[in-house]
DNA sequence: TATGAATGAGCGTTCATTCAT
DNA sequence: AATGAATGAACGCTCATTCAT
C-alpha cells in the first residue's frame, strides 16, 4: 500500500491508544489482550506493533493521555467569572460534573491504574503523575490565594493544604462513584463542598482552636 | 507431618494471605506469581493450594481482609471524648495517621485494586465494598448528626453528604500520598480539614447563598 | 503469515488430529503431552490451540474420526456379490483384514479408549458409540435377514443376536491381536467364522434343542 | 503401633488393591488419585507406600489380580456334565453370566486397561496377558477336541481357531455391554452362540466350500 | 506404623511478539 | 502496510511421592 501521511499515522495511533484505554478500563491491563485491542481499533494483532513497540508502551501512552486530560482540566480558569472564589467554584462544578459520566468513570479508572503503576514501578509514569498533580495543586492554591487577597477566604487558612484537600475529595468521590454510581449523591456532595468553602470566609471566631482536639 | 492444630492452620492461612497481600501490592495481582507468594510465606508453590483453592480465592481473602480492616476502623468511636465533634476529630486523626505508614500504603493499594476489581466484575467484591463504605458513611453521618444535636455543627449542613466528602478526602489523600509520600503534607491537610469542620459550627451568615455559585 | 486457505486449515486440523491419534495410541491420552502432539504434527505447542480449543476437544475429534471410520466400514455392502450371504462374507473379509494392519491396531486402541471414556463419562462420546454400533448391528442383521429370505440362513436363528455375536468376535479378535500380533492366526479364525456361517444354512436337525444345554 | 501379622498385612494389601481397582475402573488410571485410593481403602495417602512402592506397582497388582481371576475362570471344567460339549456350554454360561454383573463390568474395564497397558509398554504385563489368554485358548481347544473325539463336533473344524473365536465373542460382548448394558440382549447372544455350536456337529454337507467366497 | 503437610516436577493453556506472505 | 499463523516463554495448578511427627 501507499505510504500513509503523517496525519493518518497519528490518527491511527490515537485510535489504537483509545481502543487500548477502553479495554484497559473494561478488563484491566493484564486482562486486555493485544488481539482484542487490535480488534477494537479495527486492526489485526500484528499491526499494533507498527505504532507501539510493546504493550507497555501502549499503557504508557494511555496514561500519558490521561495525564494530558487531567492537566487540561486544571489549567485555564473558566472565563467570565467575577471573583476568584466564583472562578474556583465554577471550575469545581465543571470538574465535578465529569464524575457521573462514562468518560469520567473511564478517566477515574485509568487514574487508579496509573497510580498503581506509578506506586509499583516509579519511573516516568510516577514523574508524570507528580507533575500533573502538582499542576492541579498549584492551580487550586493560586485561586485560593487570589480569593484570600480579595477577602473571600480567610488568610489564616493554608491555601496549599486546602487545595490538596479539595482535590483529594474529588478523587475520593470518583472512587466512591465507581462503587455506588448515581446512588452516591454527587450533587449533594458538591453542594456541601461549596458550603464548606463559603464558610471559609474571614471572620470566624473559632479559627484559633484548630490543633486537632 | 502429623496433623497441625487448627490454630497453626489458621496462622499459616493468615501468613499466606499476608504474603499474598504484600506481593499483590508490590507487583500487582497478575504480576505476583504463586511461587513468589509461596516463597514469601516460606512455603513451596503447591502448598498454598492446601489453604486457598486458587489465586482468585487468595485475592478475595486479601480483599476481605482489607474490608474487615476498614470496617474496624470506622466502627467504634474512640472513648473518652467529651463531645461528638471531638469524637469525630479523634477518629479522624487516628485514621489519618495511617496514611503515612507502610501499612496504610498497603491498605490504600489493596483498596484501589479492590475498587478496580469491583468496578470490572461486580459480584461479591463489589457488594462487600459497598457494605464497607456504607458502614463508614453511616458512622460519619451519625457522629455529625450528634454534633448537630449538640449544637456543634450547623443543622443546615447535609450530614450525609458531609460524611461522604470527608471520607472521600481521606481516600483521595491516600492516593496522593502514594504519589508524593511525605512530601504531600498530610498533617497540614488534616489540620485544614479540622479547620473546615470547626467552621461548620452554627451561626454563619452566608449559609443561605450556597446553591452552587 | 498471510491467511491460509480453508483447505490448508482443514488439512492442518486433520494433521493435528492424526498426530494426536498416533500419540494417544502410543502413550495413552494422559501420557501424550500437547507438546509432543504438536511436534508430531510439525508445530509448536501453542499452535494447536488455533485448531482445537483443548486437549479434550482433540480427543473428541480423534474419537469422532474413529466413529466415522467404523461407520463407513459397516455402511455399504460391497458390490458385485451374488447373494446376501456372500455379501456378508465379503464385507467380513474386508473388515477382518484390517485386524492385522497398523491402522487396524490404531483403530482398535482408539476404540478401546473411547469405550472406556464412554463407560466412565457417558455423554456425547457414549451416544456416538451407541449410534455407531447400532448402525453396525443393524447392517449385519439386515444382511442376515436377506440371507434368511433367500434360504441361505436358517430363519430359526436370531438375526439380531447373530449380527451382534459376529461383531463381538471381530472386536474381541482385535483385542487379541494387540496381544498376540500375527501369532494369533486371524486368518484361521476368519475361516472358522465362515464355516460357522455356512453351517447356519437351513435344515439342521439339532435346531430345536438349543435352549442352552 | 505393634507389628502387624503377615495376615493383616496381606489383608491390607488386598484392600488397597481392591480400592485401587474400583477407582481405576471408575476414573481411569490417571484420573484416580493416590489420595482417593487411600481414602477408599480407609487409609491416608502416605500409608499406601508401605504396601506398594508406587502407583505403577499398584496398577500392576490390579492387573495381576485381573489375570488371576481370568485364569481361574478358564481353569477347571464344571463338574457333573456328561459330555465335553455340555461341559463347554456350562462353562460358557457361567462365564457369560458375568457380563451383566457389576463385577463383570469391572473385570471387563480392567481387562481393557490392561490390554492398553500391554500394547503400549509390553513387559511383564504383556507377558502375563498372553499367558492368561493362552491358558483360556488352550482350555477351550481341549474341550473342543474332546467334543470332536466324542463325535459332538465335526473334526473338520479348527478347534484352536474356534476356541479363539468363542473367547473373542465373549470379550467383544463385554465391550458392547459396557456401551449398551441390558439393552444388548446378552442372553439372546449366548443362545445364538449355543446354536452355532450345536450346528458344529458332524455331518454338514457344506463344510468343504469354506474358502471365504 | 500411620498421618497428612509439604515438595517439586510437570502439564495444559495463554498471549505478547515475530515475521513470511 | 497489514495480516494472522506461529512461536515460545511463562504461569496456574495438580498430584505422586516423601518424611517429620
Amino acid at each position: 500500500m501507499a505510504r500513509l501521511t503523517q496525519a493518518h499515522i497519528d490518527a491511527r495511533r490515537d485510535a489504537i491508544r483509545d481502543a487500548a484505554q477502553r479495554l484497559f478500563v473494561r478488563k484491566g491491563v493484564e486482562g486486555a489482550r493485544m488481539e482484542e485491542i487490535a480488534a477494537e481499533a479495527g486492526l489485526s494483532a500484528g499491526a499494533i506493533y507498527r505504532y507501539f513497540p510493546s504493550k507497555e508502551h501502549l499503557l504508557r501512552a494511555v496514561i500519558a493521555g490521561h495525564v494530558s486530560h487531567n492537566e487540561a482540566l486544571f489549567h485555564d480558569a473558566s472565563e467570565g467569572e467575577a471573583t476568584p472564589l466564583s472562578l474556583l467554584l465554577a471550575k469545581g462544578r465543571l470538574v465535578w460534573e465529569q464524575l457521573g459520566t462514562d468518560e469520567g468513570r473511564e478517566h477515574c479508572i485509568v487514574g487508579m491504574e496509573s497510580a498503581l503503576a506509578a506506586a509499583r514501578y516509579g519511573g516516568a509514569v510516577a514523574e508524570e503523575r507528580r507533575h500533573m498533580w502538582r499542576g492541579a495543586f498549584d492551580f487550586g492554591e493560586m485561586l485560593l490565594r487570589l480569593a484570600q487577597d480579595e477577602g473571600e477566604v480567610d488568610p489564616a487558612l493554608d491555601a496549599q493544604a486546602l487545595s490538596r484537600v479539595l482535590l483529594a475529595a474529588w478523587v475520593g468521590l470518583g472512587v466512591f462513584s465507581l462503587d455506588f454510581g448515581d446512588e452516591l449523591g454527587t450533587e449533594e456532595c458538591f453542594r456541601t463542598v461549596v458550603q464548606l468553602l463559603r464558610r471559609c470566609a474571614p471572620g470566624r471566631p473559632t479559627d484559633k482552636e484548630d490543633s486537632d482536639g
